[in-house]
DNA sequence: AAAACTATTCTTAGGTG
DNA sequence: CCACCTAAGAATAGTTT
């Protein structure tokens, strides 16, 4: 049976060690994404059971599919996350203060950016945290990400748009014609931080913004 | 000077297994989260690199210690993964739905003034990443993100957030006041999307950011 | 394209300074 | 806390089925 079992060929040379840099044989590199993916989230996992800790991680391939790992949930650790990462906001009468005389161009400029990290201020819809939690369960970490409807996020990014648009209208309207008072505490509207952008977003990887973190 | 070296007494069992559950010795537990968080972030800047993939990995530890591994940053993947899985939209839609047309035609032209801006506050984010890049190579994950020094950005994101809690009232108050009516004939607003467009679609240096990590 | 197989490299538990 | 050490255990590159 074996052609070359003459002596002691061995059958394979074993691991060797490659340098870490951009594997060139796209075949290659996708066998390696899909080994060290899987041995990436099994550290994970492992690092989860052992120490009691929580951990999500996001991976968007080259073709930028998304793979994701999360314990206890991607979900609510993005929250969690991105709630330590206050945007230090500041009080509601300062809002008003600062916007009795903005124009409609820095409403603009800046309500475009609102938009790219609108997500992640939604999370008081929580709502939907339960409908996944139900989806997974063992193994959890091998679990692809990506299909989702494009059809339904395409068609939501339009409503952003239109949202966007009538939102600067009627605040411009607003503040025009009640330049002051009328700011109650802020909170007070769940609903609308809720939309989604679209999945072809209109920044690339926009701005960096970044917060130094002081946690605790 | 060996006091242990009698004879062939090992100086180290080496490693020994143990078993994948909580750890129960608490001081033990911490040294295993640290040799193995970092561990875990090696994996995965060594699967970045190999494979051109991004990824974020977001702990929190027992003691609510959040640590982070980004790349290119946590906050962009993150926004990818929440924009690709499309919360929820019901409230945002209806409001769309009741705003539809608005005058979308010199928002338009603001709009597009705003993006190039945009455009330019990115570039001078490569810029400057770039530099970085070059200085710092290898373990890149350790780099704090304090001194990325993107003053104007930081300052940008601030207005972001102010801004986005004075629409959210401001919409509060519109929705409150007129809570229905209000529909007419749609009129999108197909430059200001450029969703398609993707002109600059393709991020070609990623940016090595990562934030410092905290002590359990 | 996925699973099995190995030989090798890499990671890390336990210890010391 | 960190860096280093040792050697056992794990992960995996290259190959085969």
């Amino acid at each position: 049976m074996e052609h070359t079992m003459w002596k002691n060929k061995k059958s394979s040379l074993g691991r060797q060690k490659i340098p870490i840099e951009k594997i060139p044989k796209k075949s290659h590199l996708q066998v390696t994404f899909s080994k060290r993916r899987s041995g990436l989230f099994k550290k994970a996992s492992e690092l989860c059971t052992l120490c009691g800790v929580e951990i999500a991680i996001l991976v968007f391939s080259p073709a930028d599919k998304a793979f994701s790992f999360g314990h206890p949930e991607v979900e609510s650790l993005i929250d969690r996350y991105t709630t330590r990462n206050p945007p230090q906001e500041s009080s509601a009468h300062h809002l008003v203060e600062a916007h009795r005389n903005a124009n409609v161009r820095d409403l603009n400029m800046q309500l475009t950016q609102l938009f790219n990290h609108l997500e992640m201020e939604k999370k008081r819809g929580e709502d939907l945290d339960h409908v996944r939690k139900a989806r997974q369960r063992q193994f959890w970490w091998e679990t692809p990400v990506d299909d989702l409807g494009l059809h339904h996020l395409l068609q939501l990014k339009l409503s952003i748009e239109d949202l966007k648009n009538n939102i600067q209208n009627h605040a411009t309207n607003f503040i025009l014609d009640h330049s002051s008072s009328l700011l109650g505490p802020n909170n007070a509207l769940p609903p609308i931080g809720r939309s989604a952008a679209s999945s072809l977003h209109v920044h690339p990887n926009a701005h960096y913004l970044a917060f130094p973190t002081a946690y605790l």
